[in-house]
DNA sequence: GCCAGTTATACCAATAGTGAACCAATACAA
DNA sequence: TTGTATTGGTTCACTATTGGTATAACTGGC
């Protein structure tokens, strides 16, 4: 896990202490939601579980506890020497909103709601939602690789729409990450987000975060609005 | 509250001293509104007893009592070698959205998506959509009853939705108008909807449909966002 | 002094988690 | 086809942690 954070962490303002997390059932439950924001995408591939257990910094059998309650939700399913598989669709609307949805399309819809949602976000966010989303752009910001950085990129953001505390706001962008999530744009993935790309992004997340953290609503939704309005450009111009 | 008090005199009136801070039901009670404020959730382990205690400045038989008060209270269930679990969920098993959103929560998301998707309206609407959204309109204009209009502004709406072209954009209306259409806002709609407010609103929904027939995106969306912006007030205001 | 509540300590039993080894199934490349 | 690497499946003894219990001492108000 990566532990550098540049941002003093925000200090809780009661002196409740936090359960530990670690536990089976915790991860369990970090896999799961993971699984519901589309960070893993039906029919995708989750990690071995012994690298699942060095990324979780816990033994193979506690993954193999939190997988097994996974595998009881029928949210995965496990074959021996192949791996474990998402087995999660969504909704039942027919087809998946994902399959119709063209890349243009969801930034369209992104730079639609993206830039007041950062707006809520600076509004509602606790002292602890900020430390989540400090936590996950410092994992961002240490992925190199364009597969690892665009699932912490859907973790970002769903930490700063979870922020909202807006539960139609949430639901929102869990279907947006859902759409982000779908294969279909796997292959252009490695096309667009070049290392340089990944910089620039970055650097956006960091102003942005910075923004939440002082409240500047005005300044977090221009942020956003460019950031969006950037990589819109990016995908015409491709 | 239902706490036992530790006086056995229950008839005397005069001031009986509050339970000392670190005292079991005071930390019983810190503890119950944490569970009810969503800081623990449900399912969710709570510190062990051990660590309470430090985290309190209390012995460890104290957070016993208290954690055996919220246990009686079935708040909390433990087992031995596991630890104490919350289980306690405000609510029930996957709600309705449109259940667990409030009224200023919704118009926080029309705020958000409404005014680009407008735009979006302005620039992707064919004729035939023009032509569906002046019927919606025409038949808006003519509903004189709250509840008509709350129908037809949701036809209106959504038929502007539906103009965009983006599919994302058209699921997300959808939901929208889900909440909007739920019972419970069926209350509220007799005192917001007064004659003069329903004419406020036509003159909006027309001015509305004027921009976007002349494709003036950001005139379309200024007008939204004020009618939006009004709506807003008149609930916080209320 | 009485007494209820708190403190402090020690030990027990239940459970979760660790680390290692090995097996069997699968995928992939030579 | 064959060999190799990787994956999940299984088992084992061991350790750490947790709630459960009991006991004696301390505290402050009555």
């Amino acid at each position: 896990m990566p532990m550098s954070r540049p941002t003093k962490s925000p200090v809780r303002a009661t002196p409740l202490p936090m359960p530990r997390a670690g536990t089976a059932v915790a991860i369990a439950t970090r896999l799961r939601t993971a699984i519901a924001d589309g960070i893993y995408v039906d029919g995708e591939r989750l990690p071995a579980e012994r690298a699942l257990a060095d990324a979780f910094s816990c033994s193979r059998t506690t993954i193999r506890e939190a997988l097994r309650l996974l595998c009881d939700s029928n949210l995965v399913s496990r074959r021996a020497g192949s791996g474990t598989f998402v087995t999660f669709s969504h909704d039942a609307e027919n087809p998946d909103i994902a399959e119709i949805t063209s890349p243009l399309e969801l930034i369209d819809v992104r730079i639609a709601v993206e830039p007041h949602m950062v707006r809520l976000a600076t509004v509602h966010a606790t002292m602890r939602d900020l430390g989540r989303i400090g936590i996950a752009l410092d994992a961002l910001e240490s992925s190199g690789e364009p597969e690892s950085f665009t699932r912490q990129d859907r973790i970002f953001h769903q930490s700063i729409a979870d922020a909202t505390h807006n539960p139609l706001m949430c639901s929102f962008y869990r279907r947006i990450n859902h759409v982000r999530g779908h294969r279909q744009w796997s292959a252009m993935k490695d096309k667009v987000l070049t290392g340089q790309a990944m910089d620039s992004y970055n650097h956006d997340h960091r102003q942005l975060f910075e923004a939440l953290a002082v409240r500047d609503a005005d300044g977090a939704a221009d942020i956003v609005l460019s950031h969006l309005q950037t990589a819109r450009l990016q995908l015409v111009a491709t």
